[in-house]
DNA sequence: AAACGTGACAACCGCGGTCGG
DNA sequence: CCCGACCGCGGTTGTCACGTT
């Protein structure tokens, strides 16, 4: 269409703003609202193009956004958003309160792409891409065969819902953004946050120093999880006061909400009495995490219904 | 102390979608 | 319907701070 470059005007200023440009940038906006960032420069006394003005309120000056470091629970979203929608930045951030999509995309392209590489799982398909031979081997390919059947899951989920109502896959980039978000969040975004529930507790520790429990939600999933259930593989009865009382003689042991807390020295303590929340002298099982894998994941399937198979994730 | 390398993130660029005349 | 202006997005680059040699 032949669009002339934003920022090439002459005497438009370019490169890192200045403490002075901000302020008139922030007061103008405060004062008469953004309007056309076309003629926003102008109007407010800067010699910068519109679109940087625009970038610079977005992902600087806007009073509603956190900066700082990630938590946890910021980046374990991150990574199931990106394993279902891909570099939709602006997608994902409508998922993370107060975070920009540059924000985001900077925090995925610095950190988080190097350690899933690192792990050997491919940062585009989130698929393993070799066989690791770390300290941490098992604990790592656990992490990895998790990430990979979690990936897998919500993806075909997705496909799934997506061949049942084609119609409903809204357009990218709507004008309306909010709207856009709240026909994935009812949609499109379902199985992701149904995984999501699981670090909705919170992480760590609290201020006093008390551990802090998490609340464990299961994703069913119709992925094969064959090398996860060899590798844990304990016959124990089972039977807590949560949601899954009906399920009994679990493969595994990590399975009732409140019993599984993570500590500051990378371990995590589960309870195999299965009364969750207070994890009992005698009944307590402690299990190294991976260095860079607090995402460390288990499985656990139900022997009456072998079909079932359930993901955990803290 | 200087040069160099690296990581983090702010900022820019170009493209495609939307809207209004 | 067409076309140009505008906006927003994602990829990329630039800049700065900090660590290492």
């Amino acid at each position: 269409m032949g669009k002339s470059p934003c920022c090439s005007g002459v005497g438009l200023k370019r490169g890192p703003w200045t403490q002075e440009e901000d302020k008139k940038l922030l007061a103008y906006i405060q004062e008469n609202g953004h309007g056309s960032w076309r003629t926003l420069p102008q109007k407010a006394g800067l010699k910068r193009c519109g679109k940087s003005c625009r970038l610079r309120w977005i992902n600087y000056l806007r009073p509603d956004i956190k900066r700082g470091e990630f938590t946890a629970y910021e980046e374990q979203r991150i990574i199931q958003l990106h394993a279902l929608l891909g570099n939709r930045w602006s997608v994902i951030a409508a998922h993370l309160p107060n975070r920009t999509d540059n924000e985001i995309k900077n925090y995925w392209n610095t950190h988080i792409k190097k350690r899933l590489t690192k792990m050997g799982i491919d940062p585009i398909t989130h698929k393993k891409t070799h066989n690791l031979s770390s300290s941490n081997e098992g604990m790592m390919n656990l992490s990895v065969i998790h990430h990979i059947a979690q990936w897998e899951s919500t993806r075909l989920e997705a496909e799934a819902r997506l061949a049942q109502h084609p119609k409903n896959l809204s357009a990218p980039h709507n004008k309306n953004s909010n709207e856009n978000v709240a026909n994935e969040d009812s949609f499109m975004m379902k199985p992701s946050f149904d995984i999501l529930k699981a670090w909705q507790s919170g992480y760590g520790n609290t201020n006093n120093g008390a551990a802090q429990p998490y609340t464990l939600s299961f994703l069913e999933s119709a992925v094969s999880m064959l090398a996860m259930r060899e590798s844990f593989k304990t016959t124990a009865t089972w039977s807590t006061g949560h949601a899954y009382d009906n399920v009994k003689n679990v493969d595994n042991i990590w399975s009732s909400q409140n019993d599984i807390v993570l500590q500051e020295d990378n371990k995590v303590l589960i309870s195999e009495d299965g009364i969750g929340d207070v994890l009992l002298p005698g009944n307590v099982r402690e299990l190294n995490i991976g260095e860079e894998n607090y995402w460390g994941d288990f499985s656990f399937s139900n022997n009456n219904n072998p079909e079932t198979l359930y993901s955990v994730v803290f």
